[in-house]
DNA sequence: GTGGTCTAGACCACA
DNA sequence: GTGGTCTAGACCACG
């Protein structure tokens, strides 16, 4: 599970939290069943207070996308249907937008800008696998 | 120009103007020294407040997109400053990476994912030379 | 009749018209059907929209202090009674305070404050001289 | 610390918040480092919106006066920075034809009018010290 | 509990 | 008509 939060982009950070997960869970990143991680080892990764982390948990509940068992974690629940493919391609499409919007708005090239996308998948690539590593090492 | 307000998002609606109006103008929609839409009948369009269309706006001219004439109206500046390349690598970063972390909970493969950034700059592309093609169409 | 805008205060402008007037009729320094300076010339004086100096004077006509004699000029109603003498030093009170609360606040000693309030009395002196004296050539 | 505001004057509320903690701070009433009341509970006091009282709050932090930590409460400031001197007399200038322009206006003579100002200045003084004194009683 | 932000309504100054 | 400001209510992030 890897979240990214915009701190300078206005829209809540609790709400980042909620949709990234919703996505996750939508599209089978996150399996049914599974367990997310808790909220004060999330709120020192993500720096952000632990408030925060609970108010999205304590949203993703109530819309029914999570479930919480005191004193043992949250854990996604069942009732999920994978979105179908243009669908994932929609959501993907408003991100991608943003972000060519963002490069012509700066007025980076166009080599420049592809350049950054390879750079930053390989450096998330990183981080996510020190990640993972880190979880096994919890785990073991 | 055409506006698409989501209410429902959790964004804030200043935010989504101002995004918007950042697209119009990289997507040559709205040109230099064009006037912008009113504050007022803006916000009836929209059905928002006036105060949340001047704060858009406001913001806008503080990012040297757009000039503000008082009693007058708002126009689309003609170039708007170079930041450092830092910075700007640095601000661009940031839409990447939710772009790329978008792509990692929806599933999206990292040569389908290429290949979408691929398509989008086309048809932004192709549209901005639709609209330049009005323009030459205007003049003549 | 000499008036003082202040426009880094925050007060509406065409109130302090107002308030200054006031004043000045309540304490006789104004007499009744003395004729108030007109719109366009007391606009260019103050450096105000000529719409601003007629709100003032309308505010002025439904508050009974003035008469609005069309096509020749404003004039000051007979209804006041000048204010007594405690009063008025009351009303000073109030503006004498707040420059010496500037002054403590700008750390502006004791001596040159008093030196800086008689260098601007001496000047707005010769200013309302001047002035009076446009105001016989006008009538002459 | 008590504050009076003045809802038919015509003058923002925020302004008359900041320019009474002003005299507050002049007058030794607020002592340097001394923590200003809460926004919620001075709002309710005086039977305004938080916002108001917050805009005086960030109006006075960026003249220098009081300085706000976020959670904790604001503070005022223990030497706030004194600008350049014709600076410091052009803000005082106003203050002072203000009071000049009012003593006309209520027809209060020169002699009169410096006696008055001197009263006030001994009045203040003597405020300030009584205050000093408390705070040394706290001291001991 | 603290301060900060977003949206909204009413009013102001100006062309 | 234009943009700008002040007040207010509701919500957010944080300690």
């Amino acid at each position: 599970m890897i979240l990214q939060i915009n701190f300078k982009s206005g829209m809540p950070i609790y709400l980042q939290v909620v949709d990234q997960i919703k996505v996750a869970a939508a599209s089978g990143a996150l399996r049914p069943g599974e367990v997310l991680p808790s909220i004060r080892p999330l709120a020192e990764e993500l720096r952000v207070n632990r408030n925060t982390i609970a108010k999205a948990y304590s949203e993703l509940e109530s819309l029914g996308v999570i479930e919480t068992l005191p004193g043992r974690g949250c854990f996604l629940k069942e009732n999920h249907t994978a979105l179908r493919k243009e669908v994932r391609r929609k959501l993907l499409t408003v991100e991608i937008d943003q972000a060519i919007v963002q490069a012509h708005h700066l007025q980076v090239r166009r080599d420049e800008f592809l350049a950054l996308i390879h750079e930053r998948m390989d450096a998330l690539d990183r981080k996510r696998r020190t990640h993972e590593h880190h979880q096994e090492d919890d785990q073991s």
